[in-house]
DNA sequence: CGACGCCTTGACCCCAGTCAAGTGTGGTGG
DNA sequence: CCACCACACTTGACTGGGGTCAAGGCGTCG
């Protein structure tokens, strides 16, 4: 089930960045069957899965969750006109697919190869923590959404990435430009053309299209609105 | 703690709803504190509050959540610049302050009185279902929030309000037009002129502000982009 | 090599933000 | 009882940011 509105939504998207994904997911079905046990993790099964493959989709029956061993996922929501709503990314670590009877969303690999990991419920302290995790990651992609301007929002987009994936200056961008854009609400255009805006005044540098240098912290900050924590940018009346 | 954040804050925003709410808070401040024992609920403390109350602040340790037993919720994060973000409203039955450690965002009381009931951590199936109401929540609120259009997103959030409020026709609206504004990513002025727009086409009726009647749920699920459920926009290709 | 996807850049225009003024409405004090 | 004010909301005029349409670069695959 649940797949025919995908298989509709994917006639009437021009994006319709889930048709390719849907394509190698049927050619790659069985070697998801298969759980590869790839470093011997204790009692849980771990997968390999290229990019493009969905782990799962919107309106399929949701069992259990999934842990993100490596490389990245992007979940979206498509609605019935044919828009999409890239609900987040999941980076090494954090939770995905925690919704309960059914999936809200799907779920696929941007990255170039991920592993991940299925998690049964029934562990009630591991459970909580499961979504105690989503919950921490959905209110936070709803303080980089509700952001007025585009520039705003690729900025906090970029420092909240590079907080959650640890590094220090390099940040991987496996996601398409229109991932981003589903994402924060933009076109692909404007995306493209902020990221060539940040690259012009030295904040950022970009080698590749999917790897980022932060040049300057403090004034992606600032564009971010968050301030440097040190040095809270607001005075108080006396 | 946690207070001297939303002190800076509001200096600085011109809008600054919370100041109020702030002074109200200080008065109504005892009044908080003794729990109302309303309607003998089974060992569980309900407190009435006015308009205006803060449930909690912002970076306060979270050591309760809460349930709305009547009365509208509304739940906003200040961003170090003075700007606003609305994380939701919370109605009837529904949780919010389900953070871990600190309260991430503070709670305030929108509609005219409210009665709130405080729940203790601690029981696992109760504590599960709480977080799975939050998730769901503000899951909602990012395809609310990531539309483009501002008719769009006037138009899901009405949808949103209705279903989840239970009315058929009648829509209760207690919070501020600021409030929908910072919730909505919008202006105050947008919000205005889209309530005017829809009420011109016919689409809603609004005897007094804070109360919506909808008169074509059709034309305003179109507009919502989700559809009619009975009859599906999209025709998928042969 | 050409076809295709993905990304970038440019030109144009419209939606929504900004500034400003006007309209209730409730509260306070004379 | 009315004058006055404070506040929330509405409406208008103007402008700029970002959506839309279109063209062009660039790497990959067949």
């Amino acid at each position: 089930m649940g797949s025919f509105r995908l298989e509709d939504a994917r006639a009437a998207n021009r994006a319709a960045p889930l048709s390719k994904a849907r394509r190698k997911a049927d050619a790659a079905a069985d070697y998801l069957q298969n759980s590869m046990a790839c470093k011997a993790e204790i009692g849980s099964s771990i997968r390999n899965a290229a990019k493009g493959t969905v782990i799962y989709c919107q309106d399929d029956p949701a069992s259990v969750r999934y842990e993100v061993v490596s490389g990245v996922i992007c979940t979206s929501y498509l609605f019935a006109d044919g828009r999409r709503q890239v609900t987040g990314f999941c980076f090494k670590g954090e939770v995905f697919g925690t919704d309960h009877g059914f999936y809200k969303s799907s779920a696929e690999v941007v990255s170039e190869t991920a592993q991940i990991r299925r998690i049964r419920w029934g562990d009630s302290a591991d459970d909580e923590r499961a979504l105690n995790n989503a919950l921490e990651l959905v209110e936070n992609s709803i303080l980089l959404i509700g952001r007025r301007t585009a520039l705003s929002r690729i900025a906090a987009f970029l420092v909240d990435l590079r907080s959650r994936t640890g590094n220090a200056h390099w940040i991987p961008l496996p996601m398409s430009r229109a991932d981003i854009a589903d994402y924060l609400g933009l076109t692909v255009e404007t995306v493209s053309r902020t990221f060539s805006q940040l690259i012009r005044k030295r904040l950022i540098a970009q080698p590749k299209h999917h790897l980022v240098r932060i040049i300057d912290q403090d004034r992606l900050n600032a564009l971010a609105g968050m301030g440097s924590d040190t040095n809270p940018p607001i005075t108080s009346e006396p």
